[in-house]
DNA sequence: CCTCTGGATTTAGAAAGCGAACCCTTTCAG
DNA sequence: CTGAAAGGGTTCGCTTTCTAAATCCAGAGG
């Protein structure tokens, strides 16, 4: 049943390990709500509010977290007629995490759907058939979920 | 710069997006790494323990949210001429969070690896050549992230 | 019986989350 | 010139959650 074999201890301690630096910087509820919006286009402050109905206390403590990382870069937009304000676009260290989101989008749209027909789908550009994250080799193919091998350094 | 159009709010509302659904469920620092550690094979209630130096309340309020949502399937392990423990194995919902979470660990590489090479990589069963997070689509060819379109039902 | 071990719960103090109210600056309307 | 509006915050108390340490509990072995 289980694929994965019995481990006392994970291969890499958790204080140099790339995926446990991920989660301290993102693997936070409003942090990655906030990341949500900003991928569908969200930057401003008061949008992100009112999307995400957090205090407003919580979300500019994540949003300089976030602009400090470095996945946001805070920058000054005007309308005309109205006064500069600042708005929070993604970088390209925040816009790369796309997939990754997109990724866990189709993973709750099979696992926390409720029967229901996901909501968003993704295609690419031109065509019609839906596209789902997977493992691909140097050259772009498919590597199938069972055919991975991790391999430590050194 | 941008590539992502301004949006005052994103197309789905958080509510019923299953994205936010996931990030409901799995977005925390202690569940992340407690399903990190599951991926790399760990079971027990003390290894968890000892791996993440979390506290043990939060350790067990934590496990017991992620066997009632059916990531971890909790049944039971007798070592010989020991006490028959509980043991809390990823699921298949839980096992398909592998691609994500392997995907977080190479953006993790790349962003805040600190210049070091990655302490682990992924392979191909049977071959050498590192493998990646990707989109493919139906036919298993890769989709490049700048050809990745949304698509809203209805 | 007494102790050891792994898997937890209890307790009390620290930290973070929360909602409401307030502040600050610029722009527009009267 | 005065007043109000709008966007982007901060301040202030209160409540929840986190955290660490101690304790409990059940079965095995001596």
């Amino acid at each position: 049943m289980s694929q994965i074999p019995l481990a006392r201890r994970s291969p890499i301690p958790p204080e140099n390990c790339n995926l446990a630096r991920a989660i301290e910087l993102i693997g936070d509820r409003w942090t990655m709500l906030i990341l949500r919006a900003a991928l569908y286009g969200v930057r401003r402050f008061d949008d992100f509010q009112s999307e995400l109905k957090c205090p407003r206390t919580v979300l500019s403590g994540r949003l300089k977290v976030l602009v400090d990382a470095g996945l946001l870069t805070r920058r000054t937009y005007k309308v005309p007629g109205k006064r500069a304000r600042p708005e929070y676009v993604l970088s390209a260290m925040g816009i790369s995490l796309r997939p990754i989101l997109i990724g866990l989008t189709q993973w709750g749209d099979v696992w926390l759907g409720q029967g229901e027909p996901a909501p968003i789908s993704f295609t690419k550009a031109g065509s019609k058939g839906a596209i789902r994250a997977a493992f691909v080799d140097a050259e772009g193919r498919e590597v199938r979920p069972d055919q991975i091998r991790a391999v430590l350094r050194g």
